[in-house]
DNA sequence: TCAATAGTTTAGAACAATTATAATGTAGAA
DNA sequence: TTCTACATTATAATTGTTCTAAACTATTGA
């Protein structure tokens, strides 16, 4: 929910140049309340629909990846022949309905802490994901 | 731990005839007390260690799909560009170390069971599974 | 103001995992 | 033994992703 230049400073404060990539990219994929789960295709898609000024493949991948590094986006480890990345960077789960290839938030208040009783002795850990696969009920 | 007339039988009951080449393939992953998570390289390479005829890629792939189905593996959700599965099809979770790219059990009794409070309408809990990320504790 | 420069975008090629194809082979039944 | 459905295979096709190298541009500071 922010405007243009808003976007401009919070990627010149982050260290990325704010080109009109970039800029239209945080639009689409951050001017809206609602977080959202998205593949690289369904992100070339809805830049497409938004701006009819197309934006390179290789550009939408690099950009990704350097918004994933600098923590505006979470990727979602699913088995998939394709990569899931989130808008929502908060701490939460996920629902994966794997016969319509849908991804759900799970609210983090929805799941106990998930305590780890173990650990590997030089290593210390980075996240914890829980992945909930669901199917139909057909009962 | 079982010897090629077992795994013989085995795939007969589960109605999958026993060529020669799955009963190799049920040799290198059942043929042992130790599970273990691999890529389908890595098994092509495990299948070339043990034995001098060769299987082609295609039928490693089609027999580990098969024995995905079968319950026989399973498939670890993980950001890979390749796919790990395991033989340890038992509940359980995993610890990942992204540096080393090495996929390490996590005991199921050292996990504290997974709460969920909330549900999918229509749909049924098909797994839930625990991925934690760790990395090297430089401090 | 504007050239220098470091970083960015781009089209297209390259790459790698996986899946599809279609011809050949074979296990199991009759 | 013969038949048939299923399985294997080499190879091609597909597809998501990364690489490359040339063109472009945001920023700096002379
Ligand atoms: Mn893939
Ligand atoms: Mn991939
Ligand atoms: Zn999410
Ligand atoms: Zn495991």
């Amino acid at each position: 929910m922010l405007n243009n230049s808003q976007y401009i400073d919070k990627l010149r404060s982050s260290g990325l140049r704010p080109t009109k990539q970039r800029v239209k990219i945080c639009e689409v994929l951050f001017n809206t309340d609602k977080t959202f789960h998205f593949t690289i295709n369904e992100l070339v898609k809805k830049i497409s629909k938004v701006s009819n000024h197309k934006i390179s493949l290789a550009t939408v991948y690099n950009t990704v990846h350097s918004f994933k590094k600098k923590g505006y986006l979470k990727e979602i480890p699913i088995n998939s022949d394709q990569s899931y990345f989130d808008t929502n960077t908060s701490h939460h789960h996920h629902f994966y309905d794997e016969s319509q290839k849908n991804l759900i938030d799970i609210d983090d208040s929805d799941v106990e802490p998930v305590k780890i009783n173990t650990k590997i002795p030089g290593k210390k850990i980075k996240s914890v994901e829980v992945l909930v696969k669901v199917e139909d009920d057909k009962s």
